[in-house]
DNA sequence: GTCTATAGAAAGATAGAC
DNA sequence: GTCTATCTTTCTATAGAC
């Protein structure tokens, strides 16, 4: 019995532990709605340990959840088949889970006063950069935001207000139409020959 | 003198004052982050008033915030401009001030675990369906999920993560964008023929 | 109709013993 | 390296005086 489970008296593996543990509340009730004292009965150690090697809950969340959130695993696909790749992937099954979801805890948590600034900051810094050098081409921080958006709003209504039209609905009419949505996004503008509306009136309303 | 601006006892009138700054407040914080106590001395009054008036903080918030949640006014206009007319005004210049925004007040209190639920409810019984009737055609539903997905997922990035590419960002491009998006879904399924994708051959990626 | 006063719980954080 | 104990603040809610 020589596993490093819960090795007592080890720094590193408990700090691991309450990573663990924080990343799971985080995303489960949002930054405002958990407490310390249940991460800390969860990860089987003393709520004076969390601090102790965090500093405060606001640091604990920015270590388990705004320096977890990436884009990378969204871009490592072809930007051709960028839109059905992506479409499908968001209405999968729901793998609720341990594995932790930094996007949903994203979500959950943006609306707090502690820590929204420090995801906004991330999604400025990291996030919409990162995505627009990827696909690239004119208003490619405008698109890549429209897409992150397209993302966030889903999982929002999807999985967040467990809206059942889109988690148990059609599930091909949705992937068709989202996949196309954010094919569009990274293909780029429509410019002005598409064939959206065939020059209707459109007489000057309101 | 006689203006009824707050006249000393007059429990209707002490009770729209509550309900307004709360409302500004669940807008601003979002439901956990703001007290009872806040909201009432920015109402001028006690805070024993509001649970005498309104019984709990959750009762509160479902009169502020989700009993004003409503999807009208998005379904005044003309079917054929709906992209365009709702994406000129996703993207009009912040009218953040004292106005009440139910939407965004959605958005910050839906990770909150003591409304989420009720949030999550107004969608699935009123917010949803409204939309779906207006839309009307197949798999309805899941395209007024979408489209309202779009919406929130926009207001979340541009308004609470006060995301600089979509509030400062080339607008005409992000309005084009959206207003594509947008019509697609009140239009319904792409059905095969869409030239979007040139039969690539997309080989079984992963 | 509105207030004071307070109950009662729970939060984050810290000092210091073991 | 981990825990006990406690400080301080803040929260919702209620009983009852004016």
């Amino acid at each position: 019995m020589t596993q490093p489970s819960k090795p007592t008296r080890n720094a590193a593996s408990t700090r691991e532990r309450i990573l663990s543990v924080a990343q799971h509340h985080f995303k489960v009730n949002g930054y405002d709605a958990c407490g310390l004292r249940d991460i800390a009965a969860d990860a089987g150690v003393n709520v004076a340990l969390i601090n102790r090697y965090f500093g405060s809950k606001v640091e604990l969340f920015q270590k388990a959840v705004v320096d977890a959130l990436q884009v990378d695993d969204l871009l490592s696909g072809n930007k051709d088949t960028f839109g059905q790749d992506i479409a499908s992937r968001m209405t999968w099954n729901d793998f609720d889970d341990d594995d932790f979801d930094p996007l949903l805890a994203f979500v959950k948590s943006l609306g707090s006063p502690a820590v929204g600034p420090l995801l906004s900051a991330r999604l400025t810094d990291h996030l919409v950069p990162a995505m627009a050098r990827w696909i690239g081409g004119k208003a490619a921080k405008e698109r890549a935001a429209l897409i992150l958006s397209t993302l966030l709003g889903f999982d929002m209504l999807r999985r967040m207000a467990k809206l059942d039209s889109l988690q148990n609905g059609n599930r091909k009419a949705i992937v068709a139409l989202a996949a196309r949505t954010l094919q569009g996004y990274v293909d780029g503008m429509p410019e002005q020959g598409d064939r959206s509306r065939p020059a209707k009136s459109r007489p000057a309303k309101r």
